[in-house]
Parts: structure tokens; sequence; C-alpha cells
DNA sequence: TAGATGTATCAAGATATATTGATATATTGG
DNA sequence: CCAATATATCAATATATCTTGATACATCTA
């Protein structure tokens, strides 16, 4: 019940279901990246994708000062279907550009 | 996009999906039905079924005074998956006592 | 090692949602 | 018609969640 509820609340919000998205298509991202893409502040996507994450869609991978964000996997069936859900709907993504200074 | 956060919405909370699955397993109750067993008010549980309705989870048939509200048919493919994932969850939902006066 | 970069976390305020009690509406039976 | 019953809605309050700006922490590089 509560690890439902926390998968549930966190798709109950449409900044995470583009992230879900974008990360969906472009696959491993860096926060860096979302930063110049969406046009949100640094602790605002953090905060997010750690939601995500722990809601077991997303997964962290360090590499040196970046933090790559990608699906999870494996992902079980009813995440997958929620993906494959969220994959139909219609949502304005930006386009990604690898934002990092370096 | 708004239709899919307004079914998630509906399910971002523990009380509508204990309501959910009780009228899964019990079929066609009405909102006293639903008082008798869950110890509620009645406002509060309006509300909530309004909600599961308005999200497509529910449909309400008028009989006299009483609201008879049961699972929505047909369902579409993600609504069933939703109901079948809510009910593999542990949760602890009273019995179904008929709680109309007449 | 110091400064710069990338990310995470926290506190405060803003916004959304839930609960309650009161009241409105509709239907039935006397 | 009137009173009782069943349900819906509303306003006020309580609670939870989101956003922002500040700051902490870790890593790299000069």
């Amino acid at each position: 019940m509560e690890t439902f509820l926390q998968t549930i609340g966190a798709l109950n919000d449409e900044t995470r279901l583009k992230l879900l998205r974008f990360i969906d298509i472009h696959g491993a991202v860096c926060v860096c990246d979302i930063e110049s893409a969406f046009d949100m502040i640094q602790s605002r996507i953090s905060r997010h994708l750690k939601i995500l994450k722990e809601a077991g869609f997303l997964r962290v991978e360090r590499k040196g000062r970046w933090a790559y964000y990608s699906i999870r996997s494996p992902l079980d069936a009813f995440r997958q279907d929620i993906l494959k859900e969220i994959s139909y709907l219609e949502m304005e993504l930006p386009e990604l550009k690898r934002g990092c200074s370096v």
C-alpha cells in the first residue's frame, strides 16, 4: 500500500511526468542537461528526480561530479505499463541540450 | 496529460484506494452502505466517490433515493491494470454491512 | 590546496488537497 | 403536503506538496 502510494504520488505531478518521459526518450542524462533543456532551477530538478528514483522509476549512476539518471532496469510490469501510458500523452518536451560546462 | 493526471490524482489517496477495492469486491453499493462499513462521515465519502467517478473508475446509478456506485464498465486496459495492481495490495477492508435504514 | 563545478538538502512561503460540519437538493412514504 | 431519508455541495480549517533561494557537500582542475 505504502509503496503503491509512493509510486502513484511520484506520477502525480506534471513536471515529473515530463522529466520521466524526457529520460525515457533520451536515456542517461545528468542534472545539468535537464537544467539546460527545461527552464528550471537545479534544486527543483534534483528534488523531482529523487522522488522518481525513490518511486522505483529511475536509477542514478555517479560519474565524477555528474549524476546520470536513467530509467531503472529491470522495470516491473506495472511501471512499464505506466511508462507506456505516459508515452501516449501529448506533452511538450524541450530539446536535449548537453548543458554541462565541461 | 490532464486526463492522466486526473486518473493518477484519484489514486493518490489511501481512502480512495480502499473505496475502490471495496467496490471492486462487492459490486454496486450505495453511499450509506459505505458509510456503515467504513467509519466515515457521508460528505467525505461522497467527495471521494465523485473523484473516483470523474477519474473514470466508477459509475453511478440512481435508484430512488439511493446512488449505487460500481466499477465502470467497460474499463480501459490501463485502469484495469491499475485495479489489478490494487488487488495485490495489502489493505484492511471493513465488512460490507447494508446500512440503509429502509 | 583553493576555487570552480555539479548535485543534494534544507527552511520558508506558496499552492493544492483533505476533512469536517452545515446546508442544499431530491425522493419516498404517511 | 410534510417529515424523514439519502446524497451532494460548500465554506472553513487542517494537512500535504511544490517552489525558491540559500547553503552544504563532493569532485575536479589549476
